[in-house]
DNA sequence: GTTATTTACTTTGTATCTCAAAGTGCTTTT
DNA sequence: AAAAGCACTTTGAGATACAAAGTAAATAAC
């Protein structure tokens, strides 16, 4: 029996993950501040899920400045693109089933 | 700014309900196990998910006979139906943006 | 015809997760 | 030099997901 639900990675079950890496996939990277106000979360939540993505290195955190002021700034890994590539497509197939 | 996870419904997230709501799309009405044995999940979580999904009013459950025999069956409703295609349009709108 | 097994779930308990609020260590403003 | 702002991080509570154990009725075995 087809599992329609065998190739979604649950890493990416949260709507704020799928926003975060949506958003990621279009932007080479992006900034703290910016997810924060794109997701409409607070800090703590969106924080959480970073760390999340990061320890499975679906994303990486560069840690930088800009003049004297600390600036992080978020990117999509290899894998992380693979990964969630292959989510999308998932989803994907299981949408057009329903259709 | 354009909020992508903003139409995407929280009661949706979990990738067993998205299986559970495909599958409840394109059949008229699913029993448990049919359930059980397409997504491959235990009994109790299965359940539990179910039971959300009904106390949201987004499926129904009609428990009969067969024979003497109980018959559990699962049907979606109408909100359930314009809930998750609203969720899948949300999903969609998404992905698209993403390729 | 009583005991054992199967079926179709339900209940229970725990581990994990999500989230908002509070906290931290800067930097900048007053 | 005190106060306020910024960019996160930490904390703690409530919600969620899940497997294992439980239940109640039907069927099978002895």
């Amino acid at each position: 029996m087809y599992n329609p639900i065998d190739n979604l990675n649950k890493l990416f079950d949260s709507r704020v993950r799928l926003g975060i890496m949506s958003a990621l996939l279009v932007n080479d990277e992006i900034n703290f501040n910016y997810l924060k106000e794109l997701l409409d979360i607070t800090d703590g939540n969106l924080a959480s899920h970073l760390k999340a993505l990061e320890e499975n290195k679906i994303i990486k955190v560069e840690k930088g400045f800009i003049g004297r002021k600390t600036n992080t700034t978020y990117s999509i890994t290899k894998t992380g693109e693979r990964e969630f590539k292959q989510h999308i497509n998932a989803l994907e197939k299981m949408i057009k089933a329903t259709k």
